[in-house]
DNA sequence: TATACTGCATTAGTGAACTAGTGCAGTACG
DNA sequence: CGTACTGCACTAGTTCACTAATGCAGTATA
């Protein structure tokens, strides 16, 4: 695992969705117990804080429980509630790209090209701002 | 025009994307003179320096020209900027989606049903965080 | 109970994005 | 030339997201 500094995306949603992506492919499982803020913060060479914001949010999503002086464990819904997420996640980003596509008075036709041609070019790495 | 100074989206932004709504609908005629920097600025209730910044976007895309001392004008091949633009816009939206979308593992079909759903719900404000 | 782990709360520092204040430079016109 | 408009450049202040430093609270184990 591996954070970007250089990256407009924030440390702690890296770490975020990499834990989710994680969790969605099956890497941890149901009540297994996570990396203790400590040991991933040590490992990431960041501080332990910005480890809990990423915990926040996987915990706020439903992908992740605590327990004050155990650790942190992977809900047992965690699959379904990181598919439900993602599934939110992804039908914003295109509700987004479909109201600038109405503003813009792009036709339904159109917007539907826009789409299979951006579904088309499957390798196409946009991250990376310096 | 209203601005939402409220809204998280900064304010030369929404001014910006609301001129260029405003050529790309044609209601902005090619060489025709748009409001000045200060003219709008005091309709807008903001400085001239925030309109200004909207105008460098609109100027970046090739929407707009200027000629100093005489004001800013709509540019001959703006719609089709703004067509362009606002497809590339676009674009990037629905990348950003499809990335969410395949780093969670959802198959293609499955990213194709979600985009039909959220292209299906016309009517949605999302705008508006407080 | 002492120790060594765990998560969590509080506070502070840092940097970037956004907006505003002010003054300079170019153009048209009487 | 002087006036009144135009865009533009420079500087400063404010806010907010992000990250870090530090200490407190809970749990297991010898």
């Amino acid at each position: 695992m591996s954070i970007n500094s250089n990256s407009h995306v924030p440390i702690f949603r890296q770490i975020a969705e990499h834990i989710r992506t994680g969790i969605s492919a099956g890497i941890y499982q149901p009540d297994e117990m996570l990396p203790s803020l400590r040991a991933l913060a040590l490992e990431l060479v960041v501080n332990p804080n910005t480890i809990q914001r990423a915990y926040e949010e996987l915990e706020r999503e439903g992908l992740v429980y605590s327990r004050r002086g155990l650790g942190l464990f992977v809900a047992r819904q965690a699959v379904r509630s990181a598919r439900s997420q993602s599934q939110d996640d992804v039908e914003k980003a295109f509700a987004d790209g479909i109201r600038l596509a109405r503003s813009a008075g792009l036709p339904d036709d159109e917007i539907r090209h826009v789409f299979s041609k951006s579904l088309a070019r499957k390798m196409d790495k946009t991250g990376g701002k310096s």
